[in-house]
DNA sequence: TAGTATTTCTC
DNA sequence: AGAAATACT
């Protein structure tokens, strides 16, 4: 009980009983306090939107229910800073040990960092878990032990590896309750009076929480996945898993869902069922691309704020608050993105084709920059997750050595006649455009004036004409990228005087301001003659695009000295993108003090044995530690042609960003 | 069967 | 937009 010391069991983005290794953890060493904080503010910009909040609010209530019928309780905390709460938490239990699982986004890398080291320092036994992805980042290396830089090549890598990724664990049956009657708690307040309103509808479509996660799961997998890879590309099927928003919590465990997922896809091939098999190939791609936004993240912990490639810190970005607005409010004069927007707005929802349809136009025909149509993402998707989302945006924006190339325009008109050939799509969330024959619905203003009539149709009032011509568009992009290549020569040239410093700095310290922090939601008009379009029939999947890394990565010490950056890392990405090199080392932070460099010095397969049986360690015996002391990354991936002299800016740069108190209180 | 047109997809 | 796979003749 709680004599010895309970342990607290620290919940976050992983709102489940079942394999759940931090729980398990805490329930094998005794008496367990569940602890989840609500501490938004840490986020800076990233507070979470208000959908986002509504799924929390249930999730945690369907978890506290389900703890109690097993012996205990969810310990709540409000706080700005979770660290503190910890500390208070262990002060007034008697705590002696924390167990809490990984998370990968930059603000949580600082975070748990920083609550190692000060718990430790107050002599709690800390440990922590992969629960979230199949292999940690740091498993998974090339040949040469450097992460990998395009998705294709990690996921092969993550299909093939040595070991499988660790089955899931069951639930516990029971749960010994740690001493909290000195352990005030505090009422979490989730969604405001309007919010509650707004929130209303969504309980129709969705139910939070881990149970429900698995019978979505099930539901999936015994029904929509064999037909994955014949339905996937339709804008509105309902054929994907809608396990993003479970998933993101940490509803439901990524492995079970990978092991339930690979079995069916065994018994499909002795069937010789090639479509099924193929199907699981497609479902498991879109898990690899979330497993590979932690990576991303990991690697590249400002992956969420700057572009991978480095020259694209000169684009000259559109700053336009009309054109953002007008794509928010769904008035693009874009049929297929304007549909997608309104979905997006009234139900927190869009399918994976849409998503990327969308933010495409918002990138490449509007050219806004990128983080303000991810931050809008993120204020509005029902499954708004950072990582992911990064990962998306920065695929469409061309910023990632496989991503989409900077010059290509897609053209709204012409996938909307390839994702939503009937124009029923469109037709659902755009009223207005009801009445418009197929022939049209994809490009009204190419409509003779009879046609416009007899729809109810008039451009330029009860719906707009495009906002930007497509050819205008491709002619402003084009002069966008040679002023940007222009404008990186001379960066470079710049460099080479040695007069870069000044440059240097003030472009990559200011990621162009979010529009004075957007109230983004409330302010449209909540139209929607949709209401009722509860009718979630859309399809999930797991996130919105996306693809790749960057960079190479050496150990740390070689780094410096021989590889000398650019040069060897430049040869997979296209032409002259150049690619950061960025020294890394992490961690590992032994609760033992075993080793503390394992770094990335084993290398992938064989040699990795003991790094491999480290890193596997199911009970957490071995802690490993993100370490912004000792990792660094090139600013933007783009300007390691400055050599030693650029490295030093590196740290400098990385010891900003540990200070989580700039991080947190940007917003 | 070779050669060409068309569809599909880029993570 | 361009490559690759597929379909057609």
């Amino acid at each position: 009980m709680t004599s010895g010391g309970c342990s607290i069991v620290w919940l976050r983005r992983d709102l489940r009983l079942e394999d759940n290794p931090a729980l398990a953890a805490g329930v094998r060493a005794g008496a367990v306090i569940a602890l989840f904080i609500w501490a938004p503010e840490e986020e800076g910009h990233y507070y979470p939107g208000r959908v986002s909040r509504w799924w929390l609010k249930q999730s945690l209530e369907h978890l506290e229910t389900s703890l109690k019928s097993l012996g205990t309780s969810l310990i709540t905390k409000r706080s700005t800073d979770s660290v503190s709460s910890l500390i208070e938490v262990v002060k007034s239990t008697g705590a002696t040990q924390l167990f809490f699982n990984h998370l990968y986004d930059p603000i949580s890398l600082v975070r748990d960092h920083r609550t190692k080291e000060l718990l430790t320092a107050q002599g709690i036994a800390v440990r922590s878990f992969n629960a979230d992805l199949l292999y940690e980042p740091w498993e998974v290396n090339d040949d040469q032990g450097r992460p990998f830089t395009t998705f294709s090549d990690f996921w092969s890598r993550c299909l093939t590896m040595p070991y499988d990724p660790a089955a899931p664990m069951l639930p516990p049956k029971r749960i010994i309750s740690g001493d909290v009657s000195k352990c005030p708690l505090d009422t979490l307040t989730f969604e405001n009076e309007s919010e509650r309103g707004s929130n209303a509808l969504l309980a129709r479509a969705w139910s939070p929480g881990w149970s429900s996660a698995n019978k979505t799961l099930t539901n999936f997998i015994n029904g929509p996945l064999i037909e994955y890879s014949s339905n996937r590309r339709k804008a509105d099927s309902a054929t994907t898993s809608f396990l993003s928003p479970h998933l993101h919590f940490g509803e439901v465990s990524v492995r079970k869902v990978f092991h339930l997922v690979r079995i069916k896809q065994v018994l499909w091939a002795n069937e010789g069922n090639s479509e099924g098999e193929e199907s699981v190939n497609l479902f498991l791609e879109s898990i690899g691309l979330r497993e590979y936004s932690r990576y991303m993240s990991f690697n590249h912990p400002y992956s969420h704020e700057k572009p991978l490639l480095g020259h694209l810190k000169f684009f000259p970005w559109v700053i336009d608050e009309n054109y953002f607005k007008a794509w928010r409010q769904g008035r693009t004069g874009y049929p297929l993105v304007d549909a997608g927007m309104r979905e997006l707005w009234a139900t927190g929802w869009l399918h994976d084709r849409i998503r990327v349809v969308v933010s495409s136009f918002f990138v490449k025909v509007m050219q806004l920059p990128w983080r303000w149509g991810m931050k809008y993402f993120w204020d509005t998707l029902l499954d708004a997750d950072l990582e992911s989302d990064a990962l998306g945006w920065q695929y469409i924006s061309g910023t990632l050595p496989d991503g989409r190339e900077f010059d290509r325009i897609d053209n709204p008109q012409l996938q909307g006649y390839r994702f939503d050939p009937n124009g029923e799509y469109v037709r659902r969330w755009l009223p207005e455009l009801a009445r418009l024959p197929t022939e049209w619905i994809h490009h009204p203003w190419n409509a003779p004036e009879s046609v416009l009539q007899a729809a109810g149709v008039e451009l330029g009032s009860n719906y707009p004409l495009p906002i930007v011509g497509i050819d205008a568009a491709k002619a402003r992009l084009q002069e966008a990228l040679s002023a940007m290549w222009q404008q990186e020569a001379s960066w470079r040239a710049s460099i080479e005087n040695g007069t870069d410093e000044g440059l240097g700095d003030s472009t990559d310290t200011d990621p162009i301001a979010f529009p004075e922090d957007i109230q983004m939601e409330e302010d449209q008009e909540p139209i929607r003659n949709n209401p009722t379009a509860q009718v979630r029939r859309h399809e999930d999947q797991m996130v919105p695009s996306m693809t790749s890394s960057l960079l190479r990565v050496g150990d740390e010490e070689n780094s410096l000295d021989h590889r000398n950056s650019v040069e060897d890392s430049r040869g997979e990405v296209p032409t002259d993108l150049s690619i950061g090199r960025e020294p890394r080392r992490e961690v590992f932070n032994t609760l033992g003090r075993l080793n503390d460099t394992l770094g990335l010095r084993d290398t992938g397969d064989s040699t990795a044995e003991s790094s491999s049986s480290s890193g596997r360690e199911r009970d957490g015996g071995v802690v490993p530690v993100w370490s912004p002391s000792t990792s660094s990354y090139s600013e933007q991936f783009g300007n390691e042609e400055n050599g030693l002299g650029g490295s030093s800016s590196y740290l400098q740069r990385s010891h900003q960003m540990i200070n989580c108190r700039r991080l947190s209180q940007t917003g």
